[in-house]
RNA sequence: GGGGAGAUUCCCGAGCGGCCAAAGGGGUCAGACUGUAAAUCUGAUGGCUCAGCCUUCGGCGGUUCGAAUCCGCCUCUCCCCA
């Protein structure tokens, strides 16, 4: 049924796998897109409005960024695709040059979901700029995507709102499945890869591990350039995640990325690149940062608590971001305390960088075949809440 | 010197006889956050042997079954006129 066209012919999106653990089905390699190469398994941090928060392009790339992510639905809405053509394109609105990843807008149907209403033909939302009817299908979100001009667009897919309810998630898995069709039919109408541009396919399926493999099943019936695993980590337990996961990973492509959405945290990127994972992305980072919580080697501190006041060491001494090269945990709260923008963005780049580095260190270690012990030696200090 | 207004729990500020440990802000403290409606949101914020009790509304003394609320005096602050 499916004919699977060698790696050769989509060279724009060629993936290549250079080193496979002997533990488990981790995998290093290598993805390539029109604006560069991606060192995998990798964190795209999220720039929803055309922006990481807090962070300037060059910054990013300087923490360890290679692939960052936007979303359709929000820049539809402001300030608009033909906007965003008009100036040059996400590439030149962002004012980054590496690769870029749009997610369809989803997502926003299952977090916006009180003021959302799906059928089988799309979904209408409520704009949350203004309160109007935003009607997207598969076909109009494949046609905001190619305006915005990523390299990689996502399908449009439905994101059950309850991931255990077995009747719904059957009706959401049916219409990611319909809806992946009509979007690779659109993306194919705009002149597919060749516009520089590839679409992913992404399998839904909650926490039911025949219903993820049906998923994949049904997304593989479209030779696409990569595939996702959605709708995980919406409210469901870890091991609900890691079931799901591991149903769906080990029946995607060996030679295309592996894409898990949304995810995650440091114990989700070890589980989820254990299982095949390849790509992640996640608003902890950018939103801890600007909350004042932040990620180090020996757990996660919440920046705002008093008791760090007169503490003038290091946030993670094992760090080399802007905010712990220069500045102290004393400083850091003062700053978050007195809501100060610095605070924010100092934490969003420590965050990241923890992020970036943990992921370097993932990589290095599939080639060194020890993720195993890589997990333990990583995850087991961090295990805790750091407290002044 | 004369006339007027006021002193409330960390701060500002409601309250004007019982439903007041006292609205609402702020501050402070703590928590949440997984394809970002998020520099947001939630909770706590007199004390305790905590479904109850004790101490609090400038001070002292009254009225009343009952007072932050009414009365008298005192202390201090602000405004206007001389």
């Amino acid at each position: 049924m499916v004919k699977v066209t060698a790696p050769s012919t989509r060279s724009r999106f060629a993936f290549r796998v250079e080193a496979r653990s002997s533990e488990c089905a981790a995998r290093a390699g290598v993805f390539a897109t029109p604006h560069g190469e991606v060192e995998t398994p990798a964190f795209m941090p999220v720039g929803t409005r055309g922006t990481v928060k807090g962070v300037l392009p060059r910054d990013l790339a300087a923490l360890g960024t290679r692939m960052v992510l936007a979303n359709a639905y929000h820049l539809h809405l402001r300030p608009g695709e033909g906007t965003v053509a008009k100036l040059g394109g996400l590439h030149r609105l962002m004012g980054w040059d590496g690769p870029i990843l749009t997610d369809s807008g989803g997502y926003q149907v299952f977090s916006l979901a009180h003021l959302s209403r799906v059928d089988d033909d799309g979904a209408t939302l409520r704009s949350v700029v203004d309160g109007s009817p935003v009607r997207l299908t598969p076909e109009g979100v494949i046609d905001i995507q190619r305006a915005l001009g990523a390299d990689v667009a996502m399908a449009f897919d439905h994101c059950p709102a309850d991931p255990t309810d077995r009747p719904a998630v059957e009706a959401a898995t049916a219409r990611t499945r319909a809806w992946l069709g009509r979007c690779v039919a659109r993306h194919r109408h705009h002149g597919g890869e060749e516009t520089g541009q590839a679409l992913f396919g992404i399998v839904q399926g909650g926490v039911f591990e025949d219903l993820r493999r049906g998923s994949v099943e049904s997304a593989l019936e479209h030779d696409l350039p990569g595939y996702a695993i959605g709708g995980v980590s919406v409210g469901e337990d870890r091991d609900d995640v890691r079931r799901a996961v591991g149903a769906a990973a080990p029946l995607l492509p060996q030679d295309r990325p592996r894409y898990l959405m949304g995810v995650g945290t440091p114990a989700d990127f070890f589980d989820a690149v254990e299982s095949g994972l390849d790509l992640f992305d996640c608003v902890t980072p950018t939103r801890h940062g600007r909350t004042h919580g932040a990620f180090t080697s020996g757990g996660t501190v919440n920046l705002r608590n008093t008791g760090w006041k007169d503490d003038p060491s290091p946030l993670d001494p094992e760090c080399d971001c802007p905010a712990c090269e220069r500045f102290g945990k004393g400083t850091l709260r003062h700053l978050c305390a007195s809501r100060e923008m610095l605070g924010a963005m100092l934490l969003t780049l420590h965050n990241l960088r923890f992020f970036h580095r943990l992921l370097e260190r993932i990589r290095t270690a599939i080639r060194d075949d020890r993720l195993l012990s890589l997990r333990a030696e990583v995850l087991e200090p961090m295990r805790q809440r750091l407290k002044p």
